[in-house]
DNA sequence: TTGAATTCCTACCATTTTAGTAGTATAATA
DNA sequence: TATTATACTACTAAAATGGTAGGAATTCAA
């Protein structure tokens, strides 16, 4: 029931892009130098964050990326399912997680309950929450 | 982000102990039939509720498990941190996890607050609430 | 008293996931 | 045109997951 490093570095990376926004763009050498995470790691990770529309990027010499939106405007919640995938504790509370035990299993309301506290809370705190 | 089978199983095995309860003791191949699981896979899982003392058992012909105390004494976060180990998200909130990032982490306190919802809400509940 | 049913213990193993490394192509700019 | 950056894809070692397997010890019933 852990976290793994995609989720953990992608939330490093959005604070610093956040902490470090301005005008320039930022590039992932400065990120990894400053978090001390391997460059070409951070790139996989980056490119999640991308797809998910979070980041503005621009290519070459004075390239790098930027935040997309203001920090108050991410949900942890969302960093995390971009990198991580769901956030269910179970695959029985998946989109397609079927279960053909669901109607009878005692434990189904629990990790249903679990599942919301744990959304509830990272859909609760924003990226601006982290840096201040 | 996901519970593993152990303390999935080991949740529908004490709710099976706790629905079956009576004088006898019940056999592992009961549970294993009723729940489906492998009864060779099961049988390492019970060890270890039964090492976390939550258990009477007796060996030979008659033999099997009981539980050892009411379902309402049992609190869901001991039968998972007896079975999938701590349940912090990080490893930076285990007991010996040490981060030398730790002071200076932005997203630090943001995990304390999940493990926090967390443990919160796993051990508000019971065996008895699942039961009933 | 012996055989069947049970827990108890440990070793093994295939598959999947994790946490990266590496190489190369593409793009922009000084 | 050399340099600095992102973008994309393939590969891989190590660990975790989810079991299987075998046998020893114990107890009771016939």
């Amino acid at each position: 029931m852990k976290i793994s490093t995609k989720g953990r570095y992608a939330l490093r990376v959005m604070t610093d892009l956040a902490v470090n926004s301005g005008e320039k763009y930022i590039s992932l050498k400065d990120i990894a130098e400053r978090q001390k995470i391997s460059i070409k790691y951070l790139e996989q990770i980056i490119s999640l964050l991308n797809k998910a529309g979070f980041l503005v990027t621009a290519r070459g010499y004075t390239g790098g990326y930027k935040l997309a939106k203001e920090a108050k405007e991410y949900k942890i919640g969302d960093i995390l399912r971009a990198t991580e995938g769901d956030l269910n504790p179970t695959y029985c509370l998946t989109e397609n997680g079927e279960c053909e035990r669901k109607k009878v299993c005692k434990t189904y309301s629990f990790w249903k309950g679990l599942d919301d506290v744990i959304s509830q809370y990272v859909d609760s705190k924003t990226l601006e929450d982290l840096i201040k």
